[in-house]
DNA sequence: TCAAAAGTGTTTGCTATACACCCATGA
DNA sequence: TCATGGGTGTATAGCAAACACTTTTGA
């Protein structure tokens, strides 16, 4: 059985099954702004459009596996904090055959991150949340519920910790919620806040970054872990 | 191409594609208790053992539509609250062949359902979450998730107004709270509270049961909506 | 007249906010 | 010595929790 591109159909089902993919948004902040990943389509449909890294689940792979695997063949970028987030299936959102994407979203520290564009990807690029490229399929879609997500959880959850490096000064730490809260916070309140949170602790050593007092340096009690806060 | 039971296996693709299933965990309080609604399977696999209501996805079908749609066809319950709540791809989880099942919750009132077991559900019943039988596939793990997401949503949402007909007094309300929380309520409180809320009204109307003083009639401002509470 | 649920305010403690100055360093 | 970011406490307001009695009805 083979169609006209001469594409071999060996998998045969009693009834049509569509697709499955994993798409991730993967975050990070790098210049005080919040930044995602977008790869350039190098086939079609959409060749040339910016997308989400991800693509099709192999069958015997378990789908945040696939998520963390696409991501890394796409953008050479692995072990990130994941979580999935929604399942987007609407008939027609991929003109070629049906397809149900199974959406994550990741977190990453901006420093580190070393990006290795993949053969299949044209191009990897951050761009910040403000200023998207037009997206293909109905990946626009998906930014905006992971970002609205990613902001509802920073009152419930030390997931903002996930876009420090290991150790970091309470600065950092405030600095990364001013970014992804758009907001200034009050500095006495910030570190009265942080530290009942019971989620930090101090390494003992003391930054020395500029002319000026050095800072402490604290480390989250149980990294590898995103907690609910009370 | 044809199988060993004589099925024919006529869609086929290049590359192997899992079968896709929408599955739903109905909850209501009925006699004071949070109970979710189970089918006896009817054919193979896991025949005779407890399950969450669902099915395979057709192939123009959208996912949500297919969660209400199984729904109705094997219980007979249409017009609930539906929300998504996880997609589960563990390879293995369908012991027939890799199966993403994206699931579902949904919340009804007790009163005015009607159970109507259709023909490949051997029996429908509700069950107290609190004495499930054992289940098929993973279907307790959903059913875990889905209760957590529920007790959780409490707090921030309007969620628990789905479990009330259109209108309820306080007292329902509060009872609605109590049951779900598994807590006792000030009464005082929780009415401040309730009304602070801005999301319901008073129709106007009295309601007399019982040898008591009548209690006032309340209604939620915009139902069909699930709101954020501040 | 009694039983049963509906209805109603005030006090208290806690959490969140507002706010300004000194400290330690490198250049 | 000066510029820079690091570090600290107290007073106030707003929200959540505790708590007990009166009202209205049907039987």
């Amino acid at each position: 059985m083979s169609t006209p591109d001469g594409t071999v159909r060996k998998y045969c089902y009693a009834y049509p099954h569509p697709a499955v993919t994993a798409d991730v948004v993967l975050f990070t902040l790098r210049e005080s702004e919040l930044q995602l990943l977008l790869i350039r389509r190098g086939g079609e449909p959409f060749a040339g459009s910016w997308a989400l890294p991800g693509g099709f689940l192999e069958i015997d792979e378990d789908l945040e596996r696939c998520a963390q695997r696409e991501l890394e063949e796409e953008t050479g970028i692995a072990g990130v904090y994941l979580e999935q987030l929604y399942t987007f299936g609407t008939p027609g959102r991929d003109p070629r055959e049906r397809v149900i994407s199974v959406a994550y979203y990741a977190l990453a520290p901006s420093d580190g991150l070393v990006l290795r564009p993949a053969s299949d990807a044209a191009d990897v690029r951050w761009f910040p949340i403000g200023q998207l490229p037009p997206l293909a399929f109905d990946h626009a879609e998906i930014i905006r519920l992971a970002h609205q997500r990613l902001v509802a959880k920073l009152d419930y959850s030390t997931i903002a910790f996930q876009f420090l490096p290991e150790t970091f000064t309470l600065s950092q730490l405030q600095a990364v919620y001013e970014t992804l809260l758009d907001a200034e916070l009050d500095k006495r309140n910030f570190r009265k806040w942080a530290r009942a949170l019971d989620q930090i602790e101090e390494t003992g050593e003391l930054r020395r970054r500029g002319s000026h007092r050095p800072a402490r340096v604290y480390r989250l009690k149980n990294r590898e872990r995103v907690d609910y806060l009370k």
